[in-house]
DNA sequence: CTGAAAGCGCTAACAA
DNA sequence: TTGTTAGCGCTTTCAG
């Protein structure tokens, strides 16, 4: 079972050619009938499967590709690399996974790794550090595929799978304010991502549609996009410590929302008495929180899908791919008791 | 970049022969040193990292291992994925991720593709289908390397990581039992399920300590693990209905536990209140939760990297592995307010 | 219509 | 100490 017929194998036990096996095999029309019969009835017999190793180094194609995310364990990347391999498997491709941990340096060494792996090409999705991109210009100028996801380098023109970030960022915020909240923070990850960036500026587009002032002090920023638990206790003490304190926080990212909850609980922080929420996550389960929250969630499993579609035709397109388009997914506002105003 | 250099280009350079370049870079004694320096030199200064297809199609190792999961967007398989994965990057394997949604007919499809990808080894947890385990016997018996881990089969004798289900589970009920409840339900997973086994064993085990009757009817199967919430409605009305119905329940599956909870809320019954619970879980936010779960919690991150030590190492045992172990991992209760007896 | 042979990148037995 | 060559499984010219 494991220890599979080869083409010679069948060669031998028919006495042909191993050519005319690999011929007959795909049908090709030189071979008599009678033969490829003979053939394809015998590699049906053995379950014979042609080994996908050799077809790789004659083609000079891994069938894999790399995929950069910054952690595995997090909802909104198990769902999208769940979307990735589903559609990566039906296109008999292999999947690697590397994590960079929000770190850089860790990013730099999985891509280097990805390539001396000979991947097809790569699905990217940025560190909170990363701030150069010039590995991935350098190979998308070379011709090598990449596509990139949620995170994206804005300074590349490649293929793009994202969230509707602004949109989704533009009806959370818009929602606090048709509660009845006028002094919303916004908590968001590190200013070098694309995403903390689109989902500012829907936050401040709500803002301005609803002539309210943004208080720039209400601005907070993780630049570990919440791999570090103190820099964002700190920055939800320094809302709180303010004179002006915000009555409602907007917060722009998945790990950043779950632990403002936690954070606010153990201050003993009421939500959403002392202070409401409303936030992008990817989680199932924030329904059953105390309080249930009201969340932006985002297609992560079609993300991933569209992504790979996306780059497996880059990598099986017979010419060079010189056209790129940025696919924009809308997100899913879900209303629950956690940024409701309470009188 | 990825373009790589060959064995070939260098020995081209150099105007040495293949082998050399090839000798000369795994520091063979036999060349010389100056020889082996030059070599070593422009390998280094070009990068060259030898193709791994061809190591592959050479020595007959694709370098890769198939995993076997019902579900990646999961947080305990999440975890344990991200425990196989950081093992086999470190040690030079590609991890191929499968997914039977608990599809009998799907697992046994995966682990064909996976063979047919010619991967290594195989790590696997059996969907809550599974009853026929006759072709991990067969390619057991042909020495081929795989290694169970959480859904176990238990008649091949093969390596095996789990938990320690009887007593994550013993100790979940105890704590029950301590809270002042008697009638403790248990609502666990398929029968088929080495894991609900040695669950229902540490919970028996518990009772009896403690001189409490078990009562058959508080006896809750979910035969799909899950995938279906109305099995699971269906499953807590029927323990709600009873003339007797319990006073606290010990849940034995990660999906199950929140899917619970959920179905409780739904209905208006109130938790610990009405009735008091504790379960198995790996969601790190359930603490969160209204009310705070009382949870077991399993390494999943190291079963996922003993399970990937132990695969590779018999994969690279030079000689055929005959002694099998189960290695068994300590879980953790964690203590909050769903399990309390409220006066 | 079919077979022989080269070649993808690398290693290792065998020669020199 | 270094080079030549065969071979891993497969496809694909080139011959016949």
């Amino acid at each position: 079972m494991f220890e599979s017929y080869t083409i010679k194998d069948i060669a031998k036990a028919l006495g042909v050619s191993t050519s005319t096996v690999s011929r007959a095999l795909k049908g090709s029309y030189e071979i008599g009938a009678e033969t490829k019969r003979l053939v394809q009835e015998f590699a049906e017999k053995v379950n014979y499967r042609p080994n996908p190793i050799a077809l790789s180094l004659k083609d000079q194609k891994s069938h894999s590709i790399g995929v950069v995310v910054c952690e595995v364990a997090n909802d909104y990347f198990s769902q999208a690399i769940n979307g990735i391999e589903s559609i990566a498997y039906n296109l008999g491709y292999h999947v690697i996974i590397t994590q960079t941990h929000e770190s850089f340096d860790r990013e730099t060494v999985n891509v280097q790794h990805l390539l001396s792996r000979h991947v097809d090409g790569l699905l990217v999705s940025l560190s909170t550090q990363t701030t150069d991109t010039s590995q991935y210009k350098y190979l998308h100028e070379k011709g090598f595929p990449i596509v990139f996801f949620d995170r994206v380098a804005t300074d590349i023109n490649t293929h793009r799978v994202v969230a509707n970030n602004f949109k989704g960022a533009f009806d959370a915020t818009e929602l606090l304010i048709n509660s009845g909240f006028k002094k919303i923070a916004h908590l968001t990850s590190s200013n070098n991502l694309s995403i903390s960036h689109e989902r500012f500026d829907g936050f401040k587009a709500a803002m301005d549609k609803h002539g309210l002032a943004f208080n720039p002090g209400y601005l907070k920023h993780c630049e570990h996009g919440g791999m570090i638990y103190d820099e964002i206790e700190f920055a939800v003490k320094a809302l709180l410590a303010m004179d002006d304190s915000p009555e409602a926080i907007f917060i722009a990212a998945d790990r950043l929302t779950i632990s403002c909850v936690s954070i606010l609980k153990k201050l003993g922080v009421k939500i959403p008495g002392d202070i409401a929420l409303a936030g992008f996550t990817n989680s199932d389960v924030v329904e059953l929180f105390d309080p249930p929250l009201t969340v932006v969630r985002q297609p992560a499993f079609q993300i991933g899908q569209k992504a790979t579609e996306m780059l497996i035709k880059t990598i099986e397109s017979k010419w060079p791919v010189e056209e790129f388009t940025t696919e924009r997914m809308e997100t899913e506002l879900i209303v629950r008791s956690s940024s409701q105003k309470l009188y």
